[in-house]
DNA sequence: ATAAGTGTATTAAGAATGTTAATACACATA
DNA sequence: TATGTGTATTAACATTCTTAATACACTTAT
């Protein structure tokens, strides 16, 4: 399902939590289908199972999985999870525009940021 | 000059860093004057002169002082680091930005965004 | 020259935090 | 009731962070 790297110097949950949520975003893993198991998926990239109780608690978290007690872990539907993640995105992207605004970053640098930025190639 | 809040929890330099960020910013110091020595405002805040230091540190990274060596730390010009700031700043929004059209979230919501924020009260 | 004042580098001790593991618990279902 | 699920608690260990102690380098006034 995913692999970790040894290389990589952040810790295993954060690095596991980081790649399920880009398969997620990618459509890697179809929306209401049932994760692995904490044990199983422990076992297979021999880390401990509360590793991956952390990673998925964070998924869990920030709206990609919901947990059914007893029954196992699931992908959430995708409407939700985007909502979710535009919403923290949107959060943040508000502050960044509060800050801009206080130190003096005229709007309409701003709105030419915007055409720069949603310009580039796609869209 | 400022007051070190011991409730705080934060590390004792970061909150000085904060606290004469605020005081330059807000025109508390004027530009091109000394700052007090590393020492004596150590003496005067009951803590080590490193920890004063690191917080001049600080403030240099960010363009607010500048040293001239064994002579002492002074506040920059008001255009210089206004230019730091912005400039970190921007760098910031182009992020915060460029994640927003990642997450699919229109142009025209972020536009919105800033008239509106830009919008309140003052301008 | 030298003493006294500046910032800075280095090192270490100690504290605080973060990460992972061990273990036991609670719930669901075959 | 046995097995499979997620979760809570606790502890050990590692890592990072913060502060202090000390010595160094530079400038300037004496």
């Amino acid at each position: 399902m995913i692999l970790l790297d040894y290389r990589d110097k952040r810790p295993l949950y954060e690095q596991m939590a980081e790649k399920l949520e880009r398969l997620i975003v990618n459509g890697g893993l179809e929306p209401l289908t049932r994760m692995p198991s904490v044990r199983s998926l422990a076992v297979e990239l021999s880390v401990n199972p509360n590793t991956v109780q952390r990673a998925y608690a964070q998924l869990e978290q920030d709206g990609y999985l919901y947990t059914v007690s007893g029954r196992g872990s699931f992908v959430t539907a995708r409407e939700e999870w985007q909502e979710n993640r535009q919403n923290r995105i949107w959060q943040e992207w508000r502050a960044a525009t509060a800050q801009a605004r206080e130190a003096g970053i005229p709007a309409e640098r701003l709105i030419a940021g915007i055409r720069q930025i949603y310009g580039e190639d796609g869209q």
